[in-house]
DNA sequence: TTCAATAGTTCGCTAGTCTTGAACCAATGA
DNA sequence: TCATTGGTTCAAGACTAGCGAACTATTGAA
């Protein structure tokens, strides 16, 4: 049973479940790919290769449910993006000045 | 035994470990305590009191281990911290975009 | 229409982590 | 000396992450 995609309202997007969504690296990656190649990607392009696909399927829920991504499916592929305009009106600042961070970290 | 406190040093810095350590609201809420009220302050002064010792205890080791805080004893307390200066070299800008997005949740 | 390929989801398991009460420890002050 | 204060450590149950295996939905041949 292919559930449909739940997103979260901005009201209801929490700066916690942000910072949690982006404390682990795969996540953080995928949303530097989506940030760097220009939205919209699909799935298996944003995330990191060697990841078996249930893992990837799981980390791009959570990125979901955190408010950071929107899911669409297309035929067989999802295609994500990032919600940039829409959390940039909620927590200005917040995500550039995490990517800069990663960006540091290189 | 009481175990010596251990501190990261600057390039031992994680950003999904400072991430991780803000993803949750009583040691957001002790950072925001700690930057509002200057610091130094001790444990108990700063973490929200409907929390059981052991569980606060586990948090300041959780943000000490991320690197945002420093512990020292001082008699039978801890005087903590914000590792502000250090944070801030490593990563410019990121915690006080942080702090900014956390007011805008009140 | 049927069948294989593609792209991703869901399930079920193991291993690790969070929360918390209970027991403990070290410094202070009466 | 001994109770108090302020915090740590331990142990146990609840919860969560990672991953292989099985499954689903769509597409594109044959």
């Amino acid at each position: 049973m292919q559930r449909p995609f739940v997103h979260p309202t901005i009201e209801d997007i929490k700066l916690e479940t942000i910072l949690y969504a982006l404390s682990d690296r795969a996540r953080l990656e995928i949303v530097r790919k989506l940030t760097a190649g220009g939205c919209p990607m699909n799935c298996s392009t944003a995330a990191p290769v060697h990841l078996p696909k249930s893992t990837q399927s799981h980390h791009y829920q959570v990125l979901r449910e955190a408010g950071l991504i929107r899911s669409e499916r297309r035929g067989t592929e999802v295609v994500n993006t990032l919600r940039c305009t829409e959390i940039s009106e909620r927590f200005p600042g917040l995500i550039p000045a995490i990517l800069k961070a990663a960006d540091l970290c290189d």
